[in-house]
DNA sequence: GTTTTAATTCGATAATTCTCGAAATATAAA
DNA sequence: TTTATATTTCGAGAATTATCGAATTAAAAC
């Protein structure tokens, strides 16, 4: 997909969300939702400098985890729904290999619809 | 639970596994089970130096992501199952906010028995 | 007690990541 | 075309993390 074996990406991915600042950006963007907000809001919300957030984004934006789209002037980060949900994925799947003790029964902690399971 | 945020818990634990050895260490540990290994055997199978290996093992401990058992001279390492699942509640519930786009069927894709859902 | 084995801690260096002001780029407005 | 605004890239110092041999601790065997 990007040239990475998963287990690589995957460790990009989590270093770029073990930072106070970018997995407190990443939560700001999930929240603000598909149109995301634009770098200066980001910068200014979270009172870090312009130039620092831009290393920040560019690290989440290398990781997969969030997207720049340019409009005009400003540039809109938003999270990148895919990109995390691959890492779910791979955190459940290959790294847990699906161990219910870790992995059963997540969905339903969540806002998410239950689903209506195919059973076996 | 240890004093922290669970920002600041989620990305010791982020940290601990964004890191290609610790990452494999733990999905090593994850496959042998319950009883672990020794931390000699993960060293070796690593190809890491046992000091080295030592730091990595005292990061994940750290984390909360595997736990140290000592047996007379051999210290046992193991994955806390319970710590890897509260990371990937973390990142579904506070981080993703549970939308659907990165959360919804994970369950599904893994070997977990499917759940009997409650309704709403 | 001494020796042996398993693992950790120490200590010092190397490598990486973080931070942020200054300079550069891109786009639009005047 | 000059000016203003939004953002990034550059560059360099600070801080953190990684690495690993040597020394140390822990437990058992002799």
């Amino acid at each position: 997909m990007n040239g990475l074996t998963p287990q690589v990406w995957a460790v990009d991915a989590l270093a770029a969300l073990a930072h106070e600042t970018r997995l407190a950006v990443f939560r700001m963007l999930v929240t603000a939702g598909p149109d995301g907000m634009i770098a200066g809001a980001i910068a200014e919300q979270t009172g870090v400098p312009p130039s620092t957030m831009s290393h920040h984004l560019a690290t989440l934006e290398r990781a997969g985890l969030v997207q720049a789209r340019r409009e005009s002037r400003l540039i809109h980060y938003s999270a990148d729904y895919p990109g995390m949900r691959r890492l779910l994925s791979f955190l459940m799947q290959d790294c847990c290999q699906g161990a219910p003790e870790m992995c059963a029964d997540l969905s339903t902690i969540l806002r998410c619809p239950p689903v209506q399971s195919a059973n076996v």
